[in-house]
DNA sequence: TTGTAGGCGTTATCAG
DNA sequence: CTGATAACGCCTACAA
């Protein structure tokens, strides 16, 4: 079941078979046919490794992300895989947890995989000190990266991403011209987008209250009952407070769970913002206000880029998407 | 950046470069230390393609699942994912969508990719019409397939699921110990698993009850809001339940917010059982009693048998693994 | 329009 | 222990 059988049943030549197989070159509609025919009848299918070996590419991308399990991310992968498809691509993936060593091996692992591309999902993948993101931007010189919701500016590195800060920014000032006076910013991480969304949060506090109170800045895990049980905590610790944002839906659910534990009106006693819009918002009781970021069109974009990058077409290295308000149940406005 | 490269800097010959590459045969020390010194010196990474096309194998495992937005197939390919690789195995995902047309072309191409096996993940894939099955049949002679909560009894495919028979007929006698008498069954589909659930059902009720009504079980797209609205015209056209069993978190996560529109109690007016054990189940309110089908168990045990079939072990075409009852607040037990 | 032949980078089988 | 050399299956000049 190779090029030579069919030649050899059909009559002609591997060079003539090789021609129909990739629709390419002149040949006579009658032989085209009849090569079809057998290639039909004997079910051949060219093999992907000697076609790679000769043209260096398998059509395929592979994709990272730390944690397909959650909401985000999964939803991200999801719409990435369709649009490669669409492209003709395939998609290798990995989820490399959140260790940035496993990171770096799953990159190489990719690179010597011989991907097209890879397409890092998620802000999951900047870490904190630039230097530890020198991977990215070695492999970079090998095949384009691109970014979803994180931003490097290097060459052959392309990022998507919503504009997280103004999200923050925006909606903290919604809470404050409400009248909150004290609101709680709970976040899991620091990571690109983490300190985006903090940044938002701090300097709409700074424009109208002038200072900052770090006890109002909060992480935790990301864990429904551990963000229940940590503001229980700062609760019985005495610190008022009248809002919560969180930089992520779960936190916000857990918060609506404290909220029910010591018996606090929602949203009249206490606002609660999440992150993310994900299915979670609508599932809980009230309904939770969230922040849409787009994920469908994050990654439809993204896919699209970088279909422009691999034909060679010139792309921006940072594309951004503005984010929206959904309004539901848990906050006034 | 080649074998030929390697082998010319280091005084050798390609075969003593692929030997150590491989760590196979016997090279001498002194030999394999100068070789891969140089291998680390210019960055020497093994192509791929040669390699397959020699061997005809990429240690690539192709995954199929319909959506992996939906939590329980995007946990489950997490865990695959994970086990797979500590295996040495990568994997290739596809995100078929529900149309036959589409799951037959995407399992194509995998097999056009020439992965070592495919896993298909989740009931989706076995048509109720088992004709429609026949492109499995197909793939199987060709390499191993794997399903997860599905069954078709032929050669070289090896099947993994969840008791979801026992698990239904079991909690629904439960709730008929409970002095329920109506119980509600929402579903969203009859897949393989959809009907070993609803029989589970059917076969509990008939032991006690004798009768079936139909208007007793019913479809629902799965989505809260659909699941709600359904709830609500039900109710509205007089039909009593006292119980309702969903045969997804979803449907149950509709249903409690059907009560909450309806001031109905849960649990004693309305007791409600979800399906899955996910994330959904902690995040509503009040928490959902709900079946616990071990994803990640099943994910293990799948990749453990794959295993043992690429070595040539033989396996049993049937492994199940039973379910187990998560209780919570939307049930009396 | 068609065929021939060389190359892609490895692995494996022989000899030495 | 090491080195030639023949596959592996496809693509693509170049020739006819």
């Amino acid at each position: 079941m190779n090029i030579y059988d069919v030649s050899e049943k059909a009559g002609v030549s591997i060079a003539t078979v090789s021609r129909v197989i990739n629709g390419n070159s002149n040949v006579s509609e009658k032989t085209k046919q009849k090569v079809l025919a057998v290639m039909e009848e004997i079910g051949y299918t060219p093999n992907i490794f000697a076609r790679g070996l000769g043209l260096n590419t398998m059509k395929t991308i592979g994709i990272m992300c730390a944690d397909s399990s959650d909401p985000f991310l999964a939803n991200a992968i999801f719409y990435i895989e369709r649009e490669l498809r669409k492209n003709g691509y395939d998609s290798f993936l990995c989820c490399t947890g959140y260790e940035l060593k496993n990171k770096q091996n799953y990159l190489n692992l990719l690179l010597s995989k011989r991907v097209d591309a890879i397409i890092l999902v998620g802000s999951q993948f900047l870490e904190f000190n630039k230097i530890d993101n020198q991977y990215i931007v070695e492999a970079a010189k090998e095949i384009p990266i691109m970014l979803i919701n994180g931003h490097i500016n290097k060459p052959n590195i392309f990022c998507t991403l919503c504009d997280d800060y103004q999200a923050t920014y925006d909606v903290t000032n919604q809470l404050l011209e409400q009248g909150k006076k004290d609101i709680l910013y709970l976040y899991t991480s620091k990571s690109y987008s983490g300190i985006q969304k903090l940044n938002g949060f701090k300097d709409a506090l700074k424009e109208t209250i002038q200072t900052i109170n770090e006890d109002y800045i909060r992480v935790c895990p990301s864990n429904i009952s551990e963000a229940k049980d940590l503001l229980l905590r700062i609760y019985d610790s005495g610190l008022h407070f009248d809002a919560i944002l969180a930089a992520e839906d779960i936190l916000a659910v857990g918060a609506i769970k404290f909220a029910k534990a010591k018996n606090i009106k929602i949203p009249d006693e206490l606002s609660i913002i999440g992150y993310n819009n994900s299915l979670l918002s609508v599932c809980c009781e009230p309904e939770l206000t969230s922040i849409d970021n787009h994920v469908e069109t994050l990654s439809v974009t993204t896919v699209s880029s970088l279909m422009r990058v691999l034909n060679g077409q010139t792309v921006p290295n940072k594309t951004s998407i503005s984010s929206d308000l959904i309004r539901r149940d848990t906050s006034n406005f």
